[in-house]
DNA sequence: CACCCCCGCGCG
DNA sequence: AAAGCGCGCGGGGGTG
């Protein structure tokens, strides 16, 4: 499909892409085209950008079960292939927030520039992709990535469409309760206020704004407080009255800037019908992040605090299934690396717990912190102490990341399970390397290559689990939302409302929500499969069935 | 005023 | 005061 001009250009193709038949439609017409084959046929949707073409379509009320993304798609294969020639793509880059809504820009724009391309040149981008798709050493994960980042394309368009329950009274008391009563545009909330008067008196510094870390800093240390930054880490290792005034005011400063009335106004949209809550619309990005995890834009999707999540509420007569997946990054580094020892430690619903019972550590936090320092590259500190041991229980697990973090520090490049590709280092620190290894290189110059090398290990080797995880959990998105799709009609039908890398909600009617509960497990063992075929890692999934996203434990 | 960087902190 | 990965955001503070 290529929308052009404000007419739709669909070219109907064979298996081996031959063109079938054309057609064409005006823009307008173009959701009742894509119902009826949706209908008849379901077919796999190739178009330049979801961002483009999924707004209009869940506005007409029309979803579509598959397709391809040529813009994510060619993300993937240009990093994975970069010696392939690939001429300069022929679309420009739409934000899922810029929706083509009629302005009056319309007219200014040239028509031809703004939209996806012709119906040849998209098919011409297709036609490359899978050329370089057929030559790939795995042709078949690679595929499924792809398939899986078109679907969470899919899928990031409708959580935006359809958005986050959300309730602007239970957040507004939550607030209130925190901070004292809404104040005045400008002025501080009472409480805040209140409590930066007390830290004033106590650092004897009356016009201190504790917002700034300098002035902070400066009054601190004029108070006698052996301190090199405000951070709370640092704080709260000091013994001094103001210690906990300045915690309590942070704490609270931050929930009024990040997620405070302000944010209400800006990112809370009203119910769309009565008996209905407001929504919030995470605008996520996927792909967004170098590991492939999903980026959001706006509104700070990724970080909506555990303080603020009771004002997450179903609507009346619905359920937020809210479900995660437990440990997914060392479940997935088991799976990858074919570690039997780690799919046994991670039998039953805690791996954390098992990894104490292997004998790694004396207690879960423990054996958390040496897993967590495995898969990050710590070299210190508790985990730096654990590690000999993880590496001599688990040998074929920490060999995985041992040898990325080796590629790393090379300056080569590492690849998850279904080969997504790590960005190679930038020029300055090959610069920074080659440098190094001059004959006459000074011990500063060694050392900081030594520094950046070892950094860059560290990216490497978060890079395969992080990534491989990532990829796992978008095909738990699509498995869900294919299942999901059965369940009901539109309006009735249980749908995603919230992806936070390894945990989900869907917002379903109360009388299929342990439905959903059962598929959303389902849902990733079968993704396990499709990425690791027969494997003998466990991905337990844990699921609550809740009104207000607060009451979900975890 | 717009723009950029740094700091600090929220999330996994 | 971060050891140890990946992000986004808001406020301060500087620059042009």
């Amino acid at each position: 499909m290529a929308v052009q001009g404000g007419r739709v250009e669909v070219l109907d193709l064979t298996d081996d892409r031959r063109v079938r038949s054309r057609s064409q439609v005006a823009l307008a017409g173009l959701a009742r085209l894509v119902a009826q084959r949706e209908a008849a046929d379901a077919p796999r949707w190739v178009w330049t950008d979801t961002n483009q073409v999924a707004p209009p379509l869940l506005a007409a009320g029309v979803r579509v079960g598959r397709c391809v993304d040529l813009r994510l798609c060619r993300a993937i294969l240009q990093h994975a292939f970069p010696d392939r020639t690939w001429p300069e793509p022929h679309w420009p880059t739409v934000a899922i927030g810029q929706q083509p809504e009629p302005t009056l820009l319309d007219g200014l724009v040239d028509e031809d520039a703004a939209v996806g391309g012709s119906g040849e040149q998209v098919l011409a981008e297709l036609v490359r992709q899978q050329e370089v798709l057929a030559s790939a050493p795995s042709p078949g994960r690679l595929r499924l990535l792809l398939a899986a980042e078109s679907a969470g394309a899919l899928i990031a368009a409708e959580i935006y469409h359809d958005g986050l329950p959300w309730d602007r009274r239970v957040h507004d008391q939550i607030l209130t309760a925190e901070l004292g009563q809404r104040p005045a545009p400008g002025a501080r909330p009472q409480r805040l206020a209140a409590l930066v008067e007390v830290i004033r008196g106590l650092l004897q510094a009356p016009a201190l704004n504790p917002d700034s870390p300098v002035e902070l800093l400066r009054a601190l240390r004029r108070a006698g407080l052996d301190v090199t930054t405000t951070s709370r880490w640092a704080l709260r290792e000091v013994d001094h009255p103001v210690v906990e005034p300045l915690l309590e005011y942070k704490r609270m400063a931050r929930l009024l800037a990040a997620n405070g009335w302000a944010w209400m106004d800006a990112w809370i949209v009203p119910a769309a019908e009565p008996g209905r809550k407001d929504r919030f619309h995470p605008e996520y990005v996927p792909g967004g992040v170098i590991t492939g995890r999903w980026a959001t834009s706006g509104g700070g999707a990724l970080q909506l605090p555990k303080q603020i999540r009771a004002a997450v509420q179903a609507d009346p007569g619905w359920r937020l299934v809210v479900a995660d997946a437990a440990q997914i990054e060392p479940r997935a580094l088991a799976a990858m690396s074919g570690d039997r020892g780690l799919a046994a430690a991670g039998r039953g619903s805690d791996l954390y717990q098992g990894l104490v019972a292997a004998g790694v550590a004396g207690t879960r936090k423990e054996a958390k912190v040496a897993m967590l320092g495995a898969l990050y590259g710590a070299t210190t500190g508790a985990a730096g102490l654990l590690m000999p041991r993880l590496l001599r229980t688990y040998p074929r697990a920490t060999a995985v990341v041992e040898r990325a973090a080796r590629t790393g520090e090379g300056g080569g490049v590492v690849h998850t399970w279904l080969g997504r590709t790590s960005t190679p280092p930038p020029d300055s620190w090959r610069e920074s390397q080659a440098a190094a290894s001059q004959p006459g290189a000074s011990a500063a110059v060694q050392a900081r290559a030594r520094q950046s090398a070892r950094n860059w290990g560290r990216f490497t080797r978060n890079f395969v689990v992080q990534g491989t995880a990532a990829e796992l959990a978008l095909c738990w998105l699509a498995e869900l939302r294919r299942r999901l799709a059965l369940l009901a009609d539109l309006q009735q039908r249980p749908h995603l409302v919230y992806f936070l890398h390894d945990e989900v909600i869907v917002h379903s009617p109360e009388e299929l929500a342990e439905q959903v509960a059962g598929d959303v497990s389902a849902s990733l063992t079968e993704a396990a499969r499709l990425l690791f075929g027969a494997t003998e890692v466990e991905f337990p999934v844990h699921t609550a069935i809740v009104s207000s996203y607060a009451d979900a434990e975890h």
